[in-house]
Parts: C-alpha cells; structure tokens; sequence
DNA sequence: TCTGATTTTGAGCGATTGCTCAAACTCAGT
DNA sequence: ACTGAGTTTGAGCAATCGCTCAAAATCAGA
C-alpha cells in the first residue's frame, strides 16, 4: 500500500465520462469473464477484451487486476442483493421464504449470478490476502440472510432455542455448498429436491402450530 | 486421452520400488502444497521441490500435474474417510453424531485435511473438465454423508418426512460451506456455535421423543 | 561384466501472466 | 489555435506455467 499508484477521480472537467464508461465496461468485462471463464481465467487481457478495450486500463482505473475483480464482485453483489431482497419481501410464510430461496438458487444457477461470487471465494482461496477482502464483500450477504432467518422464525418456538444470527451463519454456508456442488457437475437436482422437501416439513410444522398454539395471546403478567 | 502418455507399470523388475517412492513422496509434496499454497500455486515445479526430486518425474510418473492432484485428493479422501467412520461408529446418539461432526469439522481444519478437498473443488472451477473427475471422487463422501444422516434419523419420524439421501446431499453442502468459510477469513467461531446449538436442539428433541414415544413397540397388524 | 529396460536429470520451448512505460490521443477551458 | 490534464495505446519486461526431450544414471537379470 501507499504506492505511487495511477491518479484517480481527480478533479473532474476533463474527459471524465469517458473514463467512467470505460470503467463500467471494465466491470461488466470482468463479470462475464468470471462466469465464462472463472477466476483463473480472468486475466487483465482476457477482461480487456471482452471490455473493448487495451488491457493496460485495468492498472490505470483499478490499479490491479484484483482490484478489478473485487469491484465487480461489488457490483454484481448489490444487483442481485436488491433483487432477492424484494423476493423475501413478498414471502409471508415459512414455506413462502423457503420457495423463494429455491427460486433465488434457480435463478442464480441459470443466470450465473452467484457464480461470479462463488467464483470470488473460491480464487480467493489460491490468492493471500484476497480472502479476508472477499470475506468483507460477504457482510451484506450474511444480513440478509440473518433478516430472512429472522423472518422466517417469527412466532415460532425454534427462534428460542436458535439465534437467528448463528442460523443465518448456516443458511449462508449450505446455500454456498449448494451452489458449488451444483456447479460441479452440472447436477441441481438434488438440492432442489432438498428445498422441496424442506417446504413440505416447514408446512407441516406451520400446520403443527396452528394445532397447538403457544403465542402469549392473553398470558399477561403473573 | 489415448495419448502417447508415458509407459507405467510395465512389466516389474528394474527399479520399481524406487519409482514406487517418488510416486508416493510426489503425492506427498502434492498434498503438502494443496494444504500451503492452495491449487493455483501447486505447480510441477512447487510439488516436485517438496518432494525432493524433479518437475519432470510428475509428467513421467502422472502425465499431468492435474492427474497428480487428483491421485492426492483420492489420498487424502481415503485416509480421513477410514478416521470418520471409526468416529461416527462410536457415536450412539444424535448429540453425540453431531458432537462427532464437531470434532471433524475442527479436526480438519487444524490439519488441512479436508483443505486438500476444498482447494481441489475450488479449483476445479476454474479448469474445464476437472469438475466432473472432482465431483466423482466426491461420491464416497456423499455415502459417508448418507450412512450417518440414516444412523441419526434412526428410529426418528423425521426419517418419513426427509429420506436420508436427500438430506445427506445437504449435509455435505453445509460442511463444505462452513469449512469454505471458515478458511476464507479464519474465522471458525460461527460453525462452532452453530454446531453447539444444534447438538442442544437435537438432545432437546431426544428427551421430547422420550416423552412422547411413537415407536411400533406393541403396535401389530390391524 | 555386460546388456537393456526403467528411472532421473537439466535444459529448453512456446505460451501466458501481471505490470510498466513512454508516446500518442482526446477534449474542456482559454 | 493553443495548452495541459486526463485518457488510451502498443510494445515490452521479467517471471512463471505445462510439458517435451535427449542424454545420463541406476539397477535387475544374463
């Protein structure tokens, strides 16, 4: 750090729209570049290409290539946060909140959304020092995913005996592994057939609960 | 394939026992740079210096660097593979199955075991075809996964609601997600609680069971 | 001791990598 | 038209990669 890198955002009033467009390009260059051809393949050129661009740009306005990757890790990350967001949104129930994270595991799988990420943390595993920054960019995942918990447990007896902030620790590492095993071979169905059956029990307890009701409708103080 | 790969294993008299050193002490060196500087950095040349011998013995021995790691990953697979199973063998319950998950959750991640299995997944997302071969040297994980997910749903109604295959599938991913997290930034303490609470959970669910017993223990035919 | 297959070596090839750099280009403000 | 900060370019450097290859070393069987 504190190396003389390239100037940035300086004052602005000379060609600065072409600079932020060629850094958008760069970005999504970057994104595509990680579902196409991964991390190791995300060379400064490879991005540059698909940016349109020369490759020496990618030190000029990020200073490294991962750099580059983090920002494109940021942005991709924010899209689809604001997306999914409004899907558990609309979710009232468990089993609602559990189809929902089958449709967010769907999507994700086909549209390669959640790839640039898993792609992220698993480069990062090859990379020192990338981690702990990967690790950063992870925060607003694990919030919502601790929101969603949250939600999901509402009224219900679980959210005594499990916080939500520990569970959401879980939710986050089983949709990772998920996913990753998925992208492996090519094979989803295993942990669709897994989120189905976890609605199914889920509904079954909402339907256990309406039986025999345990919410302090009238217990009042002693 | 079907390429001029080196001839291995011919007809045995010369100096076998020697090749059958290196060979082992090149698996050796592969599981050792796995562990240290993760898939990308586990070059020929990295391998061979921790092996003691040279870079060309890999392609000599192996015919590919690739073909190397996945001979240290089946390694490393079978060997801890041997260890859980004595351990969740001696597990009777399922706090004590969870407790054993514990153990080899932290286990491994003081040695790098299942690090090896990480970095080689990891990897493999970013070299076209390796994901297939991982995913197949995967399988006996999975049943591993299976044989314990039934023996802690033993007697269990949960078994009617979940089949055991399903289930294992996600046990699998959540461990390899919390153990991809865990190295991402160091940071074990959310898996531990996590698995501390669910062995409370779960010796909750034993005593409610033993309280309200549902086994066919005099039912009969109608 | 000689032979011949097997194992090991060191050099090297072509390709790719992250990154640097001086020169050329663009363009708002004068 | 001129200036000068900001942007872009193409060439190039040092390092590393997987992999090949001819020659040297090793060693069991004759």
């Amino acid at each position: 750090m504190a190396k003389a890198g390239p100037r940035r955002a300086a004052a602005p009033g000379a060609g600065t729209a072409r600079a932020a467009g060629t850094k958008a390009a760069l970005v999504a260059g970057a994104i595509t570049a990680l579902r196409e051809v991964g991390f190791a393949g995300s060379s400064a050129r490879e991005i540059a290409d698909r940016a349109g661009c020369n490759q020496a740009l990618v030190f000029y306005h990020f200073g490294s290539v991962n750099e580059l990757l983090l920002a494109a890790l940021e942005d991709v990350s924010a899209r689809r946060l604001a997306v999914y967001s409004e899907i558990v949104d609309r979710a009232g129930s468990l089993p609602e909140l559990i189809e929902s994270a089958r449709t967010i595991f769907s999507e994700d799988l086909d549209a390669g959304h959640v790839a640039v990420l898993v792609e992220m943390i698993t480069g990062a595993q090859s990379t020192p020092g990338l981690g702990e920054q990967v690790a950063a960019r992870l925060a607003p995942w694990r919030e919502f995913a601790e929101s969603a918990v949250r939600k999901g447990m509402q009224g219900s007896p679980v959210a005594l005996l499990l916080p939500a902030r520990e569970l959401a620790h879980g939710v986050v590492a089983g949709f990772l592994g998920l996913e990753l095993l998925a992208s492996l071979d090519g094979d989803r169905a295993p942990a669709l057939a897994l989120f189905d059956r976890a609605r199914s029990v889920a509904g079954l307890l909402e339907l256990a609960a309406a039986a025999f009701p345990m919410n302090e409708t009238e217990g009042g103080r002693p």
